[in-house]
DNA sequence: CGGACTGGTGAGAGCGCTTCCACTCTCGTG
DNA sequence: CACGAGAGTGGAAGCGCTCTCACCAGTCCG
């Protein structure tokens, strides 16, 4: 009893026995050493509009005097934010970890979000285990939003978002509700096709491709977009091989792609650390590049300059779409976006040694 | 009125308006729905101790039919865990995404953690800039626990974990508070002493070091190691150059080291990324590996294998140590740790064609 | 000099959940 | 047959925060 009067007794800067006993100080206890009640002592907090100078003043300085930090589930709880966002990978972590895409993009994000102070949450999903824990999480909204890199055709990434209308981005066109969420890309079709076009005008009559995974728009269009090249040059698209965006498979593949269509003179690679293995695949079977066969790679992010040969490759803005993937998470968080966005990027044609 | 008296109508699969027109379920509309208290909806979701088959079976029917999440921020406030767990890397991210030692771990503690149902959050602060964001993190405890991979000498980290009393693991030993907290390390002065004794078996003379930063206890550690090693053998220990774990750095580091001692018959690299940047150097400068200069590495993460020769280097138990950091973890989280644990592996030397 | 504002404040009502506690029924036992 | 044990349940009290709303000065205007 004695306690409890004592304890809510508004004396400006009595704390009382509990405030010391207790781990983390509460916005209470911060009220109290200000003199001010709580709510007074909350909006002093959150960026202080209609409170006077002193009680400003006393609340700050309270603060800093209890080393309060407000404890966020709480805050969660009313104001259905949690200040903070996931960026989704659906890949094994081997390749995360491989390949520079997601370096960049994560550092971009990373710092764009943390102008508004929001935390960003990597989530790494192997496809198949973590689908579900994936969806769950997002379910319970432990994130405001989402930015979603390399989306696979089956994640189900793209209607679970759509269906929660929770906030997100893809980067890469999603396969399926693809006008309800935001998402940027490149034009891929375009780029091979670019690519492609290279190889036809420096000679080549038998192109072959190493393509990325069926199951990802972009494996699928820069497919496309080599098809087509060839299709308006009449030449024949048969030699295809799909592997996953790594140096490892793209040896694999180099190797099975020459043993299946020895005659090959051109080689459209679909990822420049796929062109890197199939570059090593290509000198262990004897083949020169460019003069045997000559290659394209994708993306120039680093690897491509340091193979050897360098590799001729399309050029994504990397940075500039993991800029605008935050920005355009960012107005859905804010409100301001009344529609789902898309921003395409047009890649450029990098020439090195390798064609 | 009678929307109020209708809500709270304990009718068994009586739904009202509310529940439509609200976002997400609420645990009261599944026990609502279910027949039940919410306390009895709770407990059943829970794991239904004290649970009728009846009451359990009812309530499974709700969720599944409501789609109901529970909502984790409601869920903290009360039970004052979040199921969450942070990685915490102090480094670059350029780093993090190159090195494969990350990689691994995160894959190991991921999956570790994911038995318990822990979300690992990754959190890469850039050394400087994030310190406080960090250190504000883990102090709104927006996490159960962490564990800090790759911990610098004043990233405050060890410190602030300590003073919090949040359950933690440091991977590799920490710098103050090594007593406070637990860690798991592996014994990088016998390893880099193993590394520099078979060079002087060798029949090197002359051996100098790339080692890893300053300021984090492997870099120490590992360059105390080479120091030891050449003290007892007599042999001079002033070929010295520091280097950032990267390749790049391992390049620069091994160009600059050469040009300061021509002399050196033997290197000591404080990493497999490093040493083979420094392979680069040497070949650059004409030395032939091993005959002119033989190298050592550390780590044995995959690229020791690939460099030009292979490197031989110590392997350090990467996969043991990631599982006995979470397991750390998970024994403080439980409640059953009683004092701060330490567990040391012990590297072993991997013989391949650099030395 | 009354009325309309306006800046500053605190009381109090939740946010959605867990959990303590008190209560009601069974049973099995002395 | 009374009684205690124990299983199952619901009421209600918070967790720490935000935010609406009512209120109380002052100030300004007609």
């Amino acid at each position: 009893m004695v306690c409890r009067s004592r304890r809510h007794q508004p004396t400006a800067g009595g704390l009382t026995i509990d405030d010391v006993i207790k781990g983390s100080p509460t916005l209470e206890a911060v009220a109290r050493l200000a003199g001010v009640s709580r709510a007074t002592a909350s909006r002093a907090i959150n960026g202080g509009s209609r409170v006077s100078a002193r009680a400003q003043q006393a609340v700050n300085d309270a603060v800093r005097q209890l080393g309060y930090t407000p404890n966020s589930a709480a805050r969660s709880l009313v104001t259905r934010r949690t200040d903070s966002v996931a960026l989704i990978v659906p890949e094994p972590d081997e390749r995360v970890f491989s390949d520079p895409f997601f370096a960049r993009t994560l550092h971009v994000v990373t710092n764009v979000l943390s102008e508004r102070d929001l935390q960003v949450v990597l989530l790494i999903a192997r496809p198949n285990d973590d689908k579900q824990r994936i969806l769950r999480y997002l379910h319970r909204r432990t994130v405001d939003g989402a930015i979603v890199v390399s989306h696979h055709r089956d994640d189900g990434l793209s209607d679970e978002v759509a269906t929660l209308k929770l906030p997100s981005t893809f980067v890469g066109r999603p396969w399926t509700s693809a006008d309800q969420v935001s998402w940027v890309s490149t034009d891929n079709i375009d780029g091979s096709h670019k690519a492609t076009r290279l190889l036809i005008e420096r000679g080549c009559r038998r192109i072959g491709t190493i393509a990325g995974p069926a199951d990802m728009t972009v494996g699928q269009d820069r497919l496309v977009g080599w098809r087509r090249a060839l299709a308006e040059a009449e030449l024949p698209d048969d030699a295809v091989v799909h592997s996953d965006f790594t140096e490892a498979g793209g040896i694999e593949a180099g190797r099975s792609i020459m043993r299946a269509h020895p005659d090959l003179d051109g080689l459209v690679v679909a990822s420049d650390l796929m062109a890197a293995g199939a570059l090593r695949a290509l000198a262990a079977a004897g083949k020169r590049v460019p003069d045997d066969v000559a290659v394209t790679g994708y993306d120039d992010l680093g690897i491509s300059e340091h193979t050897d040969p360098p590799l001729t490759t399309l050029r994504n803005p990397i940075t500039e779409m993991a800029d605008q993937a935050a920005r355009l998470l960012l107005e859905q968080l804010d409100g301001s976006a009344t529609a789902p966005r898309r921003v395409i990027f047009t890649p450029t044609l990098v020439r090195r040694l390798s064609a």
